[in-house]
RNA sequence: GGGAUCUUAGCUCAGCUGGGAGAGCAUCUGCCUUACAAGCAGAGGGUCAUAGGUUCGAGCCCUAUAGGUCCCACCA
């Protein structure tokens, strides 16, 4: 089996085939099993418009890196997909589909639309799921969900009942912002400040005469960057401390255009540094002047119609656009000469961030959560550590947000969506919140009532997401079971849409948290450090990617060297180290596979097992604790980072390299055997420990290499064993590896040829060193090009001209045929000397310290002393060589 | 205006609670050694942004400065 291997790794075919095998084996799913301990992720449901990209493929490697880890662990893993309605992102989809087709939305009405929604739904909302599977995602297909499917109706409904009882959703008549283009209010967190070049016009009201006549002389100068909002003026207002104002407040002037007298208001709101110190008053059309309005009861004149033309109430500008209006004002005001001057201004401007509309600020009667009680409980549990978000330091955003928390309009001019469980009595509009439409109006007993038309916020259903999708509001096995969910993975983009309405919805709904961690990744950017985006066309297809490295090589690109919630830039050059490792993965495994071909496989005993086999095992044995450790603090891409060290580097240019000439040699079947155990036995468990990761590559050698297990995501996560645990094999191995390099580094520094082999001497007073080299005698044949190894005590017998190399505890002699530049040498030697200077005098220090001694722990102050033990023999050596090679 | 974060090798980034600076890629040298040239062996390259401070000891903690990125607020 193992000759059918091929030479290189390659992904396509084995993928989909394993992802089948494990589709069809029903690994992924999870039932109620009160035996084991559940642990639960939920998935960020994908929009059903959406394609995968990067973000995605982020987000869920991370997520199947912890249900993998954690299933493995023995836990009853839950990873509950499901995906989104995206109310907004998919009607304005559909719409410019239609558009396509000629069609506009209210001609379909809203059965129409909402029929062609449902299709689209069925045509694109697996497309998603299926890519999801191509990057080894293990979800409970089974389980799958979406945010409008029936259970999850009903939990919105219930949920907007029970928060209406509670007097937490209310309909208010508040400023919103408005989209003109979508047509439909939206919450502050849609709203994206996006600076742009405007300008500043510098205009002037005449201010009214005793006799209600405007003065020719007097005027009140202000700046404005939207004029045309000037129809709605209903006050123009000046700190009340302002002493070149004060004597104005109360009087009034006159509105030009429309010729409206309106009041000089005193308002702390406003800044005396600024600009003139005066303020026009737009109650309809801006927030601050909004509330300004409101303490003075000043009346709000809506002079836009909800695409942004100007309205009955701007007179003859009425039928124009917003910007046409502003041109035509603007040049009114200029023969009138009230224009004073235009000034080039920049300034931040609120956009819809789905359409990058400049949104308009409007006065509307809208849905509202009231956040002040909800958000508390949410508060509390970051603060208290119920739920911990990883990094820490997203707590700090966090906090910022529900420090400044205003009510939530929740209110869409929308079809796309839940419908507001609000129905109208027809005849006399009483208001009833209700599961369904009621029979007869409470106030009239009139039995026809129309139901509101407008839908939810897309966010509103994902808030309830970790309990909506385990059955809530029925009591369901599932949730009593799997609910608390214990990690959420998220981007740090919407922790303000989504994370923190999750918080607070488990706890009002629950009475509990949604789960305990939430932990964030940043955005993967491209290679210049832009975000991936459309408009630039700079975006990568992960999809083109997993075809051609194979969805292994890309998930371990994505997590490799990147801490949590921080960005990321994405190269195709890390992809292809990412793919290099798993073929060097797959080529280690073809190589021991290919070794233990026909041979009878024994276990083998501790006894039997040669150093060199316990060092291995010892290093996989720190290997599994330090990377579980790391895994359960998150810290996905350092334990990647063990892993891939001790694969390459340990046990394959070491460990592999150095048993070669025991597989090879089949004299000594013990020998031969405990090598072949060593490296199947530590093969499989690193392979285990890889699996998270790249979960195809280790299932397919895995099933490969050993016949007793079906799957290798099934198999049972590795734990540290203390009769693993060998520290004196690993100190030997560690000194015979020293010499090794130190051969090889001098060899090349001499540039003596690979074939030129060559006699090595091992000079040493200590036993333990010596009885460890002429047990590791072997390696330096394979690995260091040695010719014969003579171990003694002494340099009796060795070539006054031989090369030395000097090491912990021994100096290694190697005699070259030809004579050896001697003023090399000593440079080499010398060199040496001088790092070693370099120790001494840095050790000496610390423990020439008196402080040091009397401060630093106990464990720390032996170490140097250690290491101050251990220079003193070096450079004593090396300098005895020096003094040797300079007197010949 | 408030806040977060970054500044470490030519490039991109790790560096977990302070205890002798790391990886990948790139560069240079030598190897087609019977698992792998998507490889092996070796080398060069860093005053850890700057200036202070705390400490026996600072890339890591504190303060300030400079530059970059991002979030929030939205002064009309």
């Amino acid at each position: 089996m193992a000759k059918e291997l091929a030479k290189t790794y390659d992904p396509k075919g084995i993928e989909d085939r394993i992802y089948q095998k494990w589709m069809e084996k029903k690994y992924f799913h999870a039932e109620v099993d009160r035996s084991k301990k559940p642990f639960t992720i939920v998935i960020p449901p994908p929009n059903i418009t959406g394609q995968l990209h990067m973000g995605h493929a982020l987000d869920n490697t991370m997520q199947d890196i912890l249900i993998r880890f954690k299933r493995m662990q023995g836990y009853n893993a839950l990873w509950q997909p499901g995906t989104d309605h995206a109310s907004i992102a998919t009607e304005v989809k559909i719409i410019e589909k239609l558009k396509e087709e000629g069609i506009n939305k209210e001609d379909l009405g809203r059965e129409g639309f909402l029929e062609r929604a449902w299709e689209w739904k069925k045509e694109y909302g697996g497309r998603i799921i299926g890519q999801l599977k191509k990057l080894g995602s293990s979800c409970d297909w089974d389980r799958e969900r979406f945010t409008m499917d029936e259970g999850c109706n009903k939990a919105v409904t219930e949920v907007f009942c029970k928060m209406h009882q509670k007097g937490w959703i209310y309909k208010g008549s508040r400023i919103i912002n408005w989209c003109p283009v979508c047509n439909t209010s939206i919450s502050d967190a849609e709203v994206e400040y996006e600076e742009q070049a405007g300008h500043f016009w510098h205009i002037k009201y005449p201010l009214l005469e005793e006799n209600g006549q405007p003065s020719a002389t007097e005027f009140l100068e202000f700046a404005t960057t939207r004029p045309e909002t000037m129809l709605g003026d209903t006050a123009v207002a000046v700190n009340p401390e302002d002493d070149r104002y004060k004597h104005l407040i109360g009087r009034k002037v006159l509105l030009p255009l429309i010729n409206r007298e309106i009041p000089i208001v005193a308002d702390s709101y406003v800044d005396m540094e600024f600009g003139t110190g005066v303020v026009k008053i737009t109650p309809a059309h801006d927030p601050n002047d909004f509330e300004v309005g409101k303490r003075h009861n000043l009346p709000e004149i809506n002079i836009m119609n909800d695409d942004a033309t100007i309205n009955g109430n701007g007179g003859k500008f009425q039928g124009m656009d917003r910007y046409e209006a502003r041109k035509a004002i603007v040049k009114e005001l200029d023969e009138m000469g009230l224009l004073v001057k235009i000034e080039d201004y920049s300034h931040n401007v609120g956009t819809h961030d789905r359409c990058k509309t400049t949104i308009e600020p409007l006065i509307k009667k809208q849905w509202f959560v009231k956040m002040d009680e909800l958000i508390k409980p949410a508060v509390k549990a970051v603060k208290d550590g119920e739920i911990k978000l990883v990094p820490e330091r997203m707590e700090k955003t966090y906090f910022n947000w529900t420090d400044n928390i205003r009510d939530w309009c929740i209110s869409r001019q929308l079809w796309w969506g839940h419908r507001i469980p609000a129905y109208y009595c027809d005849k006399c509009g009483e208001i009833v919140v209700a599961k369904e439409m009621p029979g007869v109006c409470p106030k009239c007993g009139c039995e026809h009532f129309t139901q509101d038309p407008d839908t939810l916020d897309t966010w509103f259903s994902s808030a309830l997401w970790p309990f909506s999708t385990l059955g809530w509001p029925e009591k369901t096995e599932e949730l009593d079971y799997f609910y608390p969910t214990d990690v959420l993975v998220t981007g740090y983009d919407i922790i303000f849409f989504w994370v923190i309405r999750m918080i607070f919805s488990g706890y009002e709904q629950m009475g509990k948290k949604p789960f305990h961690t939430v932990l964030f990744h940043g955005l993967i950017r491209d290679s210049q450090g832009r975000k991936m985006s459309k408009s630039l066309g700079n975006g990568i297809d992960p999809l083109e990617i997993i075809d051609k490295y194979g969805a292994d090589a890309l998930r371990l690109t994505l997590i490799t060297g990147n801490a949590p919630g921080n960005d990321m830039r994405f190269y195709y050059e890390r992809v292809e180290a990412s793919r290099n490792f798993a073929n060097k993965v797959w080529n280690a495994s073809r190589f021991i596979m290919m070794n233990m071909e026909g041979k009878n496989q024994e276990p083998a005993a501790m006894e039997q097992l040669e150093p060199v086999d316990k060092w291995i095992l010892s290093r996989l044995n720190n290997l599994i604790k330090e990377a579980t450790e790391n895994m359960e603090h998150y810290e996905l891409g350092i334990a990647v980072q063990k892993v891939y060290d001790f694969i390459w580097d340990e046990f394959c240019d070491w460990y592999i390299e150095m048993v070669k000439p025991r597989l090879y040699n089949s004299d000594d079947k013990n020998s031969q055997n405990a090598a072949l155990w060593t490296l199947k036995t530590v093969l499989s468990q690193a392979l285990k420990l890889l699996h998270p990761y790249m979960p195809f590559v280790t299932e397919e050698i895995f099933c490969s290499l050993q016949p007793e297990e079906e799957s290798i995501m099934i198999s049972s996560w590795p734990e540290y064993r203390e009769e693993w645990s060998f520290a004196k094999e690993e100190k030997d191995i560690e000194t015979i590896k020293e010499a090794v390099r130190g051969i090889r580094n001098v060899r090349t520094q001499m540039q003596v040829a690979p074939s030129r082999k060559a006699k090595v001497y091992v000079v040493s007073e200590n036993e333990g060193i010596l009885t460890a080299f002429a047990e590791g005698k072997l390696f330096f044949e394979s690995l260091a090009y040695a010719s014969e190894v003579v171990i003694q005590k002494d340099k009796q017998g060795i070539e006054s001209d031989a090369v030395s190399v000097v090491i912990p505890g021994a100096t290694l002699y190697i005699p070259f045929a030809e004579l050896v530049d001697i003023a090399q040498e000593i440079g080499r030697l010398e060199k040496e000397e001088k790092r070693l200077q370099g120790e001494l005098a840095r050790v000496n220090g610390m423990l020439n310290n008196e402080r040091f001694l009397s401060k630093a722990p106990e464990s720390k102050i032996e170490e140097e002393k250690e290491k101050l033990q251990r220079y003193t023999q070096m450079m004593e050596q090396v300098q005895l060589r020096l003094k040797q090679l300079k007197g010949c």
